[in-house]
RNA sequence: UCCCCGGUAGCUCAGUCGGUAGAGCAGCUGACUGUUAAUCAGCGGGUCGCUGGUUCAAGUCCGGCCCGGGGAGCCA
């Protein structure tokens, strides 16, 4: 008997086939009955008959309950009465284990409950074609990167440094050495890193102990960040532009099924292409106070300012050169505008907001201590940063991609927690 | 940190004017040879988040605390 997965099903129409995986749910009419059956790669409705499974296994349907452990096997055919394409007519039946009291139901449950059992959650149909896309974006921005000779730095994860601002930080104990600190970016490694290999990413978890509570932010996230000697900020657009392309293509080849699954309209999908909008912050202030919004010359976007936006355009839009004083201290400052520096949001479409933070980094040596001293930073942990300055200082530049901002834009989710596997927020450490 | 909403059966919720607890689903028992969150009949199931107060009497009213959800700020 040939052992198989459900995705490769169809390549065994007419033959017997044995499947490992779990129960999903079972429905019973007196002498016919089906399970439908999950082996982890797809589904597959079973049926048990009188007269067409063995007595002795057609009797352990009575101990089946969802979730549990079984092996199945028989001859698989094309039915139209089925939900997936196929059915297997099932000649033995071997349970594995019973599961008792199964938390989540076929019914609904409040997100609360759900989130509390994440670790089942992540067996519902949903949750499956949620992280399938997920895989797919992540295995799309390697393959990008890998292809066009970008070199890979893991950059740590606990650092001396601090990253965007110390009030977000998460910190620890470092033996004799004093605090330690989760890194918030792998930014100022992959600076360094570039002056070695030029082209450079890493992919790694974030940490921001920020008490955000909101759809749109996790204290643990995963970032892509690409960092480049030579590029300028107009490059960079470029590059991102290229990238988030590259990333959507491929989702749409490799796991449109999936969203379709998620009942994601793929229609705005199909129109990310290039070139995207973009428009300088001076240009975006006004347009935004005629839509109605609040802002001044100054402020960052906020959230609802980015809707806006976004939701003139029917693709990502990118907004440049921001004020000063509302970015982080590495930015480049504006030569032909000193009050703002040279960097860029990338807003998703369809009121998902922003999903990559990129800039130009400042290159002169005095301009930086000046920026550090400026947001009140202590130089001493930055000395090491100041030297990339010293030693054959270049125009560089790069950005960071959230992942889990991707996701919900590319599942149309509203919100992050169920991009991630086990998602971080302020209120969850378990499971 | 601030603002809003919630916590009653395993789950999702209802509970009127303060008078001592209800439904659907899940579970269990049974019927049914093509079910699609199957259907039908029956059965079991409660520290009403915790705590203090008001009252003859509190799930219900008041205070404090805990937990969760939504939003703001900040960001990816």
């Amino acid at each position: 008997m040939t052992e198989c997965y459900i995705e490769d099903i169809g390549k065994h129409v007419g033959e017997q086939v044995t499947l490992k995986g779990w129960v999903y749910n079972t429905r019973s009419s007196g002498k016919v009955r089906f399970i439908i059956f999950r082996d982890g790669t797809g589904m597959i409705q079973a049926v048990l008959a009188k007269g067409e499974t063995p007595e002795e296994d057609f009797a352990k349907f009575d101990q089946l309950t969802q979730e549990s452990s079984i092996i199945i096997s028989g001859p698989i055919k094309e039915e139209p009465r089925a939900e997936g394409e196929y059915e297997m007519m099932v000649k033995k039946l071997e349970i594995i284990q019973v599961s008792t009291d199964y938390p989540i139901t076929p019914k609904e449950h409040s997100t609360g409950f759900l989130m509390a059992n994440r670790h089942l959650w992540l067996r519902s149909t949903r949750q499956y074609h949620i992280l399938r896309v997920r895989n797919e974006i992540i295995q799309a921005i390697r393959q990008y990167f890998y292809e066009r000779g970008y070199v890979l730095i893991d950059t740590p994860i606990l650092t001396g440094s601090i990253g965007e601002g110390a009030s977000t930080l998460f910190e620890t104990q470092y033996f004799d050495l004093g605090k330690a600190y989760l890194a918030q970016t792998g930014q100022l490694y992959l600076e360094a890193a570039c002056m070695s290999h030029g082209k450079v990413y890493c992919f790694g978890p974030t940490f921001r102990a920020e008490k955000s509570k909101t759809r749109r932010h996790l204290t643990e996230f995963w970032m892509i960040e690409a960092e480049v000697a030579y590029m300028d900020l107009v490059g960079d657009m470029d590059l991102q532009e290229d990238m988030l392309c590259y990333v959507v293509e491929w989702v749409l080849d490799k796991a449109s099924e999936h969203l379709v699954a998620l009942e994601r309209d793929l229609m705005p999908l199909l129109s990310v292409k290039k070139p995207f909008h973009r428009i300088s912050y001076d240009e975006a202030v006004p347009k935004l106070q005629g839509a109605g919004s609040q802002i001044q010359w100054g402020d960052d976007l906020g959230g609802e300012d980015e809707t806006i936006l976004t939701k003139m355009y029917d693709r990502p839009i990118f907004v440049y050169n921001y004020p000063r004083d509302a970015k982080a201290f590495y930015m480049k400052r504006n030569p032909e505008n000193p009050r703002t520096v040279l960097c860029a949001d990338l807003l998703a479409p369809e009121g998902y907001g922003e999903i990559i933070g990129g800039s130009q980094r400042e290159d002169n040596y005095d301009y930086l201590v000046e920026a550090i001293q400026r947001y009140n930073l202590p130089l001493e942990p930055f000395g090491w940063y100041l030297d990339l300055r010293k030693y054959g200082s270049v125009p560089h530049s790069g950005f960071g991609l959230g992942v889990e901002r991707t996701v919900a834009w590319l599942c149309g989710l509203p919100h992050l927690r169920e991009t991630i596997p086990f998602a971080r927020t302020l209120y969850r450490l378990y499971p």
